[in-house]
DNA sequence: GTTATCTGACAATACGGATTGTCAATACTG
DNA sequence: CAGTATTGACAATCCGTATTGTCAGATAAC
């Protein structure tokens, strides 16, 4: 009973395995095409011939090109999180290093690849109201994993200043990627990761002094 | 020959005069629209009875849609930004205060009109190259207003540190301003310029720490 | 009042892509 | 090998909007 008769195979796979599979190249091939023309511009054409499939088996995987474009977000931005994860955490106990260590790590990946980083910094925004949740998700992950969320300001923050901490961080780390990943990466990855530092630290330290105003 | 033969008056107006009334109409309408379904939910039929006008005028004034957006983001942004100039300019010598002034200035129009901010703040990127390069210039204009490039920093940044602090500086600063827009203003205006403050001041700051490396 | 200009409503067309459907070719099973 | 599941190519349909065109009615000039 436990092992019922299994679909068929083709090519030593399950039915279960090759949608898996196809889904897989789906995905790749949207981030291809997305680098290329753009999430807009992508059709579900295009994508199906960059997966050397047919539109049959978009709309075995996806509901429509929305739905796409939300996985592959997640798989690309899922990934890079962990690496991020990994590296803050190598980075030892310093607050600092850990910073360094993770933003190091992300403008590497960005600049090794410039086409998923274009689509996932800049076309990402406005779709739907359903993308900019995934977005908005996405981003609380990334300002945690550089700026852990202080356990002692829990109840020090009643007024939501945090929030605007974290947000203004992130926001000015994803605009230097941004302008960096287009211009073509101008500068070295170090010089980004310092710059990019000194507004991380601002919610780091900012956080600090609203704990006794009289600091500022 | 000076006043040769002038277009025949409608409501006491020239042709152009009607032209130019329609054309604005067609903008206030659009920044109505917009703000209801955003950009791509904008239909051209659908702005040209809130403007009361037929699509024949769409095509007078403008190209295509988004020839009208670019027209409705300049409209906006450039009062705003002449506002926040005179808001600084009125904040006397010292930068700091006149960032203050200009922040303030800016979060409150942003309060105040929440439809076109929605919209200006967060639809506006990925639309073209040709929007993008027009946001992209109003950016650099803001982050002037706000902090104003330093004569001397002329010759001492080949490596284009400025740059990347301009860009993290406008990149917090509309951060903050999207999500305070999009939760529907959460916190009082002091607190957020105040926020948005201390991210500009490293911009402000660390720009002049660069003359002598040694001071960071 | 007559005529030329302008306006508003709406029809006609054009276009591009999403989504579904058909069918022959192919790959596996027994 | 015969039979069925699976696949790939592609046609057919559907849908919505941009853009252009038509025409009768309204408005100003003389």
């Amino acid at each position: 009973m436990a092992s019922s008769r299994r679909a068929r195979l083709y090519g030593g796979m399950d039915a279960e395995e090759r949608r898996a599979e196809r889904r897989l190249k789906l995905i790749d091939a949207a981030i291809e095409v997305y680098g290329e023309v753009g999430y807009r511009g992508a059709t579900v054409k295009a994508i199906c011939e960059a997966a050397e499939l047919t539109e049959r088996y978009f709309y075995e995987s996806f509901a429509n090109s929305e739905a796409l474009l939300i996985a592959a977000y997640n798989h690309v931005v899922g990934h890079l999180h962990e690496e991020m994860t990994a590296a803050a955490a190598a980075g030892g106990d310093d607050a600092e290093m850990r910073l360094r260590a993770a933003l190091t790590l992300y403008f590497t990946r960005l600049k090794e690849h410039p086409k998923p980083a274009r689509v996932f910094l800049l076309e990402i925004s406005g779709i739907s109201p359903a993308v900019d949740a995934v977005k908005l998700d996405a981003l609380r992950v990334f300002s945690d994993i550089l700026v852990p969320p202080a356990l002692d300001a829990k109840g020090s923050d009643k007024s939501g200043t945090a929030t605007l901490l974290s947000n203004g961080m992130v926001g000015a780390v994803i605009s230097i990627a941004l302008r960096w990943v287009s211009r073509q990466y101008p500068q070295p990855v170090e010089d980004v990761v310092a710059v990019a530092a000194s507004f991380c630290r601002v919610a780091l330290t900012e956080a600090n002094h609203r704990q006794d105003p009289r600091l500022r």
